[in-house]
DNA sequence: CTGTTAGCGCTTTCAT
DNA sequence: ATGAAAGCGCTAACAG
């Protein structure tokens, strides 16, 4: 079971006393070569891992934790990762931390930037990013490292910068997941479709692009002769969104399955429901609440999810496990599971169990 | 963030001592009905919860925790089970746990009355169960309940018994999904086929009657014109096996679908592969190791997991909070997610993240 | 029945 | 640079 040994024994196993070894342990400072050496060798022999709840117990410190995400819409995804967060604060309720959201439009780089920059202002102890806007996130992560605070990225991660943790899905293959789904819900010789919702800002789309290279890659390995079209609507103007979607699909019947790379499938699929249109597949991402009122009502086939919860949750617990016991030794990228949920497995789909 | 009350704080605003609040939050016994309600009073007011880790710090007792499952055979479903398990073990291994496995061969009834008499026996502080056999399992639990020992249920619960925690899918809904994939795997018009594995015991198959449910309806309600058809293959006979199935697949031409109710689509899908029949789907039950080789080289279409190893952590999990805390409040029974796995998002597919 | 008290193992002054 | 000692909040044994 471990955990025997304590700090007084690898004291006396390394005749030094308690207070040395805590100081090695915490690399904090003030300490002799020959202590270092004999107390590290003690450690390295008996394994030792200090005890997590007297720790916490003794370590009277709060923490704050900034968090700046896209604002969370209730029921969307980035209302998720916020559960996951919260969720994990609930569980490591019992070491003090306090939480400081700085939400940001997702498509409005300036207050992407506002919230940044108080971000940095507030010297937390750690950070979570939600990186949309690249430089924006490369100038607050140039800030933390100069301060020396870590930080997390959840949903995706931006290359060339050095977070403690990143919590990302492999988006090829997500890609790759929701063209399967697509080809296997459709009639063989459909044609197939990937709609994109234009964007206002200039976004990221970093996560549709790799999305849409694993769709595409998909059939054309699998069914060369099936076409893969493109066509756009928009969010903010749902009249021409139903003008454009429409007319799209009058004008390539042969379009049986269509993907939306992002979590908007539910506008096509309250579209085509809307309007009678039939025999249309729908697949997207991410289980918000208005894909799963499609899912049930039969309007989306299925959805595929990055469990934007446990990204949270886990971008918690590791930046805790961090600022607590310097466990920066752990693997930092984690690729979260792919999920596939459809009307079958709806029900029982969560991403927790306790509470 | 909560937590700044602490217990003396709860036991000076009620008037009384601290050793007397913790008796009432422990149901130690030994209080006046009037301490008693004045500090539950107070405890709601305040929303006391107590510090876990001064807790756990404090508490020095060593729990002995007793696992009666199947044998664990390396890579298969009860090693993922087991594998949840010490995975708690070691994330709360700041708590003196010691683990004791008295597996049991699942197709034999004696070495389960064995390893349940055993468990008894040791006078664990809490067990872990696979329940396959009822009547053992209702002894044994009939046993529990007279010590006053909690248990959870794992992968299946038995009716009519009381466990502090039970975890296990919709095995309909598992059955449905197997049911849709098995459709959308096939194409239109196929029949579809359910093979059984034997068992030597008389065993359960609680499990697959469920699923077997679930797989008829969803044909019943979709495509009534399709036959649903049954055949039977032996898991310790492999000879016998091929024989059985190919078989069957010469005088049922047109089943283009098979499911397998249980985890041992891999013995299907390898004789299909090794006699070159092809264009079968084949849709079966959890991620074994097998069944991951057969999706990476495409003889089994996809596969419905249950979360097995989450099953097995959250039993400690849960057991513990109970043991610590007497948690005994929450939710007792937790339907699992039910995961479906198909070649592109097996890479992918965990159900921990961390470590 | 209840209050008091001595730890649990770790962290953190504070002297030395 | 290092040891001694107090204290974190909770539990359990003991005295009353």
């Amino acid at each position: 079971m471990a955990r025997q040994v304590k700090i007084k024994d690898i004291a006396q196993m390394a005749g030094v006393s308690a207070g040395t070894v805590d100081r090695i342990l915490h690399n904090r400072g003030n300490v002799s070569e020959a202590s270092r050496t004999a107390v590290e060798r003690v450690l390295a022999e008996t394994g030792y891992r200090y005890n997590i709840h007297t720790s916490a117990v003794s370590l009277r410190k709060e923490y704050r934790i900034a968090i700046a995400i896209p604002t969370a819409v209730k029921g969307e995804y980035w209302d998720s990762v916020q559960s996951g967060i919260e969720h994990a604060l609930d569980e490591y309720s019992d070491i003090r931390i306090s939480r400081e959201y700085a939400y940001y439009n997702q498509f409005d780089i300036y207050s992407c930037r506002a919230s940044f920059e108080s971000i940095a202002e507030g010297s937390p102890n750690a950070v979570i990013i939600g990186p949309t806007f690249v430089s924006e996130t490369r100038s607050l992560c140039g800030e933390l490292d100069r301060k020396g605070i870590p930080y997390a990225f959840v949903d995706s991660a931006i290359e060339g910068l050095n977070p403690a943790l990143s919590f990302s899905c492999d988006q090829k293959a997500c890609g790759r997941t929701v063209a399967r789904l697509l080809h296997l819900t459709c009639p063989e010789n459909s044609d197939f479709a990937i709609l994109s919702s234009m964007r206002t800002g200039n976004g990221r789309s970093n996560n549709s692009l790799a999305r849409k290279e694993g769709f595409t890659e998909y059939f054309m390995e699998t069914c060369p002769g099936n076409a893969v079209m493109e066509a756009k609507f928009s969010v903010p103007d749902p009249e021409e969104s139903e003008r454009n979607v429409l007319n799209f699909i009058r004008e390539n019947p042969s379009v049986k399955g269509i993907a939306v790379m992002n979590s908007r499938g539910y506008i096509i699929a309250d579209i085509l429901k809307r309007t009678g249109m039939e025999g249309i597949s729908i697949v997207c991402f991410d289980l918000t609440s208005n894909n799963v009122r499609c899912i049930r009502n039969g309007s989306i086939s299925a959805v595929v999810c990055q469990r934007p919860e446990l990204q949270g949750f886990h971008a918690v617990r590791g930046l805790l496990r961090y600022l607590l016991y310097n466990q920066e030794d752990e693997r930092k990228t984690h690729s979260m599971p792919v999920d596939i949920v459809m009307a079958e497995n709806l029900p029982y789909y969560k991403e927790f169990l306790p509470e």
